[in-house]
DNA sequence: ATGGGCACCTGGCTGC
DNA sequence: TGCAGCCAGGTGCCCA
């Protein structure tokens, strides 16, 4: 699913469907998610206003008049603006119905994604408040993740992907970042030289960048809340190109798998 | 504390 | 045509 350019692009197209919009109900067809959504959802948000869409890492916030709705897309996720009246398909879990006669709809065909009713400060929810600074602020710099990456054992790739240490990089993503900075996903981040972590920087904040103007990476069912796909698919360098000719150099790229995930990197661009 | 592996799900594709 | 096997944008949790 989703990774933060993605959620980005949801949140995005939300915002001005959602804000000052109050909600008239929230219909939980499906509560077997990640987690189970909470029974009591509907009657707490049910009448509140929503303020703002707002997202910190892969968590979509939506800022309510006492609380905050803490909304995760998990693998296959998505959130479309549709009238209130259309019919449910198949996989569609949750309705968040709005005042202008629209409706935020909730589809997941594997359930990984969550919802949860925040009242108090969201950051301190346990869900978002071991979560690394945002890869956009500039607490992520060069220094931050040379010193995260001081004494590891863990490949690089790993390392990127641990929501704890790096933030909205997600399996592709990664692959991407790695190939922009020219590392290879294989080395263990305490042998990432200064320089390295300098460009890593640089190229995750890149990719990302790039890849929210594209509207997100559409592999197979990521859609935006107007029910289209994101155009970045076509901009990777490595990710999904295995066997391919790398677009710098036209050496085969490779793939292997790290972590249970596939890898994918130039072994003449990356060190 | 760190790292590795598993689990949670459904659906689409491949190959026999 | 049918079906087994494998793979997929995430991430919390358990164990060594």
């Amino acid at each position: 699913m989703p990774e933060l350019p993605e959620v980005e692009t949801t949140r995005r197209g939300l915002e001005p469907h959602v804000t000052g919009r109050r909600i008239e109900s929230l219909n939980v067809r499906e509560r077997r998610l990640r987690w189970r959504v909470a029974p009591t959802l509907p009657g707490l948000v049910t009448g509140q206003t929503v303020e703002a869409a707002g997202r910190r890492a892969k968590y979509l916030l939506l800022r309510l008049t006492h609380g905050t709705l803490l909304w995760h897309l998990g693998m296959s996720g998505s959130l479309r603006v549709v009238p209130s009246g259309l019919p449910p398909a198949t996989h569609d879990h949750i309705d968040l119905v709005l005042d202008s006669g629209q409706a935020v709809r909730f589809n997941d065909p594997r359930r990984f994604g969550s919802l949860h009713y925040v009242s108090g400060d969201p950051e301190a929810h346990p869900l978002l408040c071991r979560l690394a600074p945002e890869p956009f602020d500039e607490a992520f710099d060069a220094d931050y993740l040379w010193r995260v990456t001081r004494g590891r054992r863990a490949a690089i790739k790993l390392l990127l992907l641990n929501s704890r240490l790096v933030t909205g990089v997600g399996n592709i993503y990664a692959s991407e970042v790695l190939f922009q900075a020219g590392v290879r996903p294989k080395r263990q981040a305490r042998n990432i030289s200064r320089a390295e972590a300098q460009r890593l920087v640089v190229a995750v904040r890149q990719v990302l960048g790039d890849a929210i103007r594209a509207g997100g990476t559409t592999l197979r069912d990521y859609i935006n809340p107007e029910g289209r796909p994101g155009y970045f698919r076509q901009r990777l360098f490595v990710y999904e190109r295995g066997g391919e000719a790398c677009r710098r150099c036209s050496t085969p790229v490779r793939h292997f798998t790290q972590g249970q995930r596939s890898t994918y990197y130039c072994p003449t661009c990356q060190h």
